[in-house]
RNA sequence: GGUGGGUUCGUAUAACGGCUAGUACUCAAGAUUUUCAUUCUUGCAAUAGGAGUUCGAUUCUCCUACCCACUACCA
């Protein structure tokens, strides 16, 4: 049987969209399940639409996920460019590639799968403007082809003459005027197009001495021996010109998995950009900065685990058909099945995204957390010593989503409160309770001793401690009172209280 | 407009012709707790509509509706 070969073939025209990290990570789990390679390729056949830093950014971000491509990258991490026994089709740039790729279209023309067409933009342009003055679409075909300025329409002589003096021909596919085109996709199934709808597709162009998508991707799935095109759901359209052009070199073709859409959260239409500034979540891995200025912010820098958003990635359209939802990666390699993806588009869900990355922080150990908590707590210019941090973040990580969550949780543990939650005092910096709480704190020496001290005079104990809670914390909400007791120390804690009696007004 | 794809609770999904349509997130209620959070329990909530095939349809077929993608010398 052929080894698995997948690739994963971004353009780099921006940053990359947690849709395509999606792609990338199934064409990855595939390949991985079945023992096969994971191929990373940069499109990159458009050079208006080249955008610097995209391309690092791609690569950054499939590490960050741990998604390693077996083949594509040299062993400086970069995109590797000089062919050697890890790389063996290097370079893996379709702008270095540019030289092999006439050939192939000037033998699709030999072969009479193509033509030279000659019509200009503008010539394009109005015969489009016509048609739809006509109420019709104009589409460049068989149907219209026999009009329009091209090879099959010229004298071979006028052909050999425009070729030489005019730099701005292109190669077009010639799309069969009549037939059903038969396909298999993994994911959808059988489907039929007839070719009649389909158009003329340039494959090449003089201007730029480079193929377009259509011509370069098949071209290099087949020197890559790509056993299996996995992407997304927006290129269905297109696969019968695939399929075609396939038939066309007499090359064996890969097998086709269109992948559903990732759907904003509330409304139609697929997610972008937008969705993330309006609704307050990310929709990049990293966090991107535009060559003008503007600042898109990513999944690793709003505190998520990487873990944790390649597992939501995952279920995203695909499921175990198990009730399981937590994965680390190997169980996602050992689990995954084209079969099991679905065929709708999925709607992206931010509250159980959050939801995820609150059960890897818990997954996590107080030791990692610690790490995690340290620079920090640094920021906010505190030194604490590492074991203290650790029983800490052992007592606050079930509150968190996040470890950024850690310091609005617990840190008063670490510093006096400057001010006091107006709507807390006015509820519980009574005199009574003050009068309460003042004796139970100056008549023991522990917090256990203190509680004990409450019940025995009888008094209401959660008056008493969120009196004294609003002291030590500045509100009537947070950690228990025996547990801040602990890290801040008695001494702290009548500090705090004589503090709070100077400073609030009894109600 | 044309072509293709899609449609199960609000969301992600399960049920490869056969239990009362299951689970998770969200939300609500209750229990626990010195507060908050956690935890636990309970609850709300779906097969787009209509025909057909069948003993039996969420599942297969057709029609309608709605949604999405594509419709460039972009990918």
């Amino acid at each position: 049987m052929k080894k698995t070969r997948v690739r994963f073939a971004p353009s780099p025209t921006g940053p990359l969209h947690m849709g395509g990290v999606r792609t990338a990570l199934y064409n990855y789990l595939f390949a991985k399940k079945r023992g096969g390679d994971f191929i990373l390729r940069i499109e990159d056949t458009d050079s208006h639409r080249f955008v610097p830093g995209a391309e690092e950014y791609i690569i950054e971000s499939l590490r960050w996920c741990g998604i390693l491509p077996d083949e594509g990258l040299g062993p400086d991490g970069r995109l590797a460019e000089k062919a050697d026994e890890r790389n063996p089709h290097a370079p893996y740039r379709q702008s270095q590639r540019r030289g092999i790729y006439r050939k192939y279209a000037e033998q699709l023309v030999g072969d009479g799968f193509a033509y030279y067409a000659f019509d200009t933009a503008a010539e394009l342009e109005a015969a489009r403007s016509q048609a739809e003055a006509a109420g019709q679409t104009f589409i460049y075909n068989a149907a219209t082809r026999g009009a329009l300025r091209n090879s099959l329409t010229m004298s071979s002589e006028e052909v050999t003459r425009l070729l030489e003096e005019r730099n701005d021909w292109t190669i077009r596919f010639r799309m069969p005027s009549d037939e059903v085109v038969v396909m298999e996709d993994l994911i959808r199934g059988h489907i039929e197009v007839n070719t009649s709808t389909l158009d003329d597709k340039v494959l090449w162009k003089k201007a730029d001495e480079l193929p377009t998508y259509h011509l370069a991707n098949i071209v290099d799935d087949h020197l890559m021996e790509i056993s299996h095109v996995i992407r997304g759901e927006e290129w269905l359209p297109s696969l019968p010109l695939h399929f075609l052009l396939y038939r066309a070199f007499g090359w064996e073709r890969p097998e086709f998995a269109h992948l559903p859409l990732l759907l904003k959260p509330v409304g139609n239409g697929k997610l972008s950009k937008r969705d993330g500034d309006k609704m307050g979540f990310p929709v990049f891995p990293l966090k991107w900065t535009s060559p003008e200025g503007e600042v898109s912010r990513g999944y690793r820098e709003d505190g998520y685990f990487a873990d944790a958003f390649v597992n939501l990635l995952a279920m995203l359209g695909w499921n175990p058909g198990t009730e399981q939802e937590i994965f680390s990666m190997d169980e996602l390699i050992e689990a995954f099945s084209l079969e099991k993806v679905g065929k709708s588009g999925a709607k992206f869900n931010p509250e159980k995204a959050k939801w995820f990355n609150k059960e890897y922080l818990r997954m996590c150990s107080d030791e990692e957390l610690c790490t995690l908590f340290m620079p920090i707590l640094a920021s906010h210019g505190v030194n604490a010593p590492a074991g203290k941090v650790r029983e800490i973040v052992a007592l606050i990580k079930e509150r968190a989503t996040f470890v950024s969550d850690f310091w609005d949780i617990a840190w008063y543990l670490f510093k006096a409160p400057e001010e006091y939650v107006e709507k807390d005092a006015s509820k519980f910096w009574k005199k009574e309770n003050v009068d309460m709480a003042r004796q139970a704190l100056d008549n023991t020496d522990s917090a256990q001793a203190m509680e004990e001290y409450i019940r025995a005079n009888e008094w209401p104990m959660g008056k008493v401690m969120n009196c004294i809670r609003l002291a030590l914390t500045g509100s009537s909400n947070g950690l228990g009172i025996a547990d801040i007791m602990r890290f801040i120390g008695r001494e702290e804690a009548l500090l705090r209280f004589r503090r709070a009696e100077e400073r609030l007004v009894i109600c």
